[in-house]
DNA sequence: TCGCTTTTCACCGAGAGTTTCACGCCCGCA
DNA sequence: TGCGGGCGTGAAACTCTCGGTGAAAAGCGA
C-alpha cells in the first residue's frame, strides 16, 4: 500500500495555495514550484487536473496564475487524491475475478477507513494545526 | 494509493490456509496456487516470507506443505501486509525533507486510520462472515 | 503586435513490481 | 543408502506505471 508522489505533491500544491488563499492573489507555478519543491513541468499536469476536477482555478497572462475555487475549509485530502487518480484506494483485486468474496470485504473494509480519513481532513485543519504542532508529538 | 498485487496474493494464501486450518493437513504449493489462481512460484516467494514472520510454518518431504503457525482468529490482515511489505502504509512523503511538516500529520493520520481498520480485521472473523455475506449488502 | 502566462501534446527513461525458469536442497520412506 | 516428491532460492525477463522533460500552441494584457 504505497502513497505515490504525485498524491503528495498533488497536496503540497493545495497546501501552498491555500496559504495564499486569504491575499486572493494569483500563484505562478514557478514560485508553487520553488516554494513546495514539487518538479516544475511536473507540478503543471497536477495543477490542470486540481483545475478540471474544481478544486482550483486558473488566470492567465500577466498578473496570472493559480488559485484555489473554494476555501481551504471546503477542500479535504479526500478530494485532491480522488481529482489525481480515479480512487482514494485502489486495487486490482476487487475487479479480479480470482479474488474470494471474503477478501473483497476486507479490502472494501479498508477502502472505507481510508476515504473517511481523507474525507476528515481539511486544508483549513492543516494551516490551523500548524501553529501548534509543537504542543503536541505524534510518534 | 494503489494496493499490490502481491498483498493481495499474500491475504489469499494465508486465506486459502485458513480453510484448511481446522483438519491440521498440510497444503501443498501446487495446490494452494491453483486453488487461490496466484502464480505458483510467485507464491513461493510470498510463503516463505510469511514463514520467515512467523505466520506460516512448512513441512518437507512427502505429505509436505505449507500450513497455518497460529489458529486463524490470532491473524490479522495488518500482519500479513506487514509480512510482505514492510508496512502496512508507504510513503516517500515522510522521509522527503521537502514535504511541509503539516502534510506529514495528515499522512500520519492516514497511516493511523488505515493499520487500525487492518489490524482489526482477522481471518477468522473473514471466515466466519462469508458464510452470512448474503444478509447484508455492501455498496 | 509583443511579452507574459497557462495549456496541451508527445515522448522517454528509470525503476518497481510481477512472473517465470532452472536447479539445489531437504525430508521421509523403502 | 538411494529415491522421489516436495520446498527453497537466486537470477533473468518482462511489463507497466510513475515521474519527468521539452517544445509548441493558445490566451490575455498592454
Amino acid at each position: 500500500m504505497k502513497l505515490s508522489v504525485k498524491s503528495d505533491y498533488a497536496a503540497r500544491a493545495v497546501l501552498g495555495l491555500a496559504r495564499h488563499y486569504p491575499s486572493g492573489a494569483t500563484v505562478r507555478v514557478e514560485d508553487l514550484a520553488t516554494e513546495q519543491s514539487v518538479p516544475r513541468n511536473y507540478l503543471v499536469q497536477i495543477l490542470i487536473e486540481l483545475k478540471a476536477q474544481g478544486l482550483a482555478r486558473s488566470v492567465r497572462g500577466k498578473e496570472g496564475g493559480y488559485l484555489l475555487a473554494r476555501p481551504p475549509g471546503e477542500i479535504t485530502l479526500g478530494q485532491v487524491l480522488r481529482a489525481v487518480h480515479g480512487t482514494v484506494f485502489d486495487t486490482p483485486a476487487l475487479e479480479d475475478a480470482g479474488c474470494p468474496p471474503e477478501l473483497r470485504l476486507a479490502w472494501r473494509e479498508l477502502q472505507k477507513a481510508l476515504d473517511a480519513a481523507a474525507d476528515g481532513i481539511t486544508f483549513q485543519r492543516l494551516l490551523e494545526e500548524s501553529g501548534e504542532k509543537d504542543k503536541m508529538y505524534y510518534i
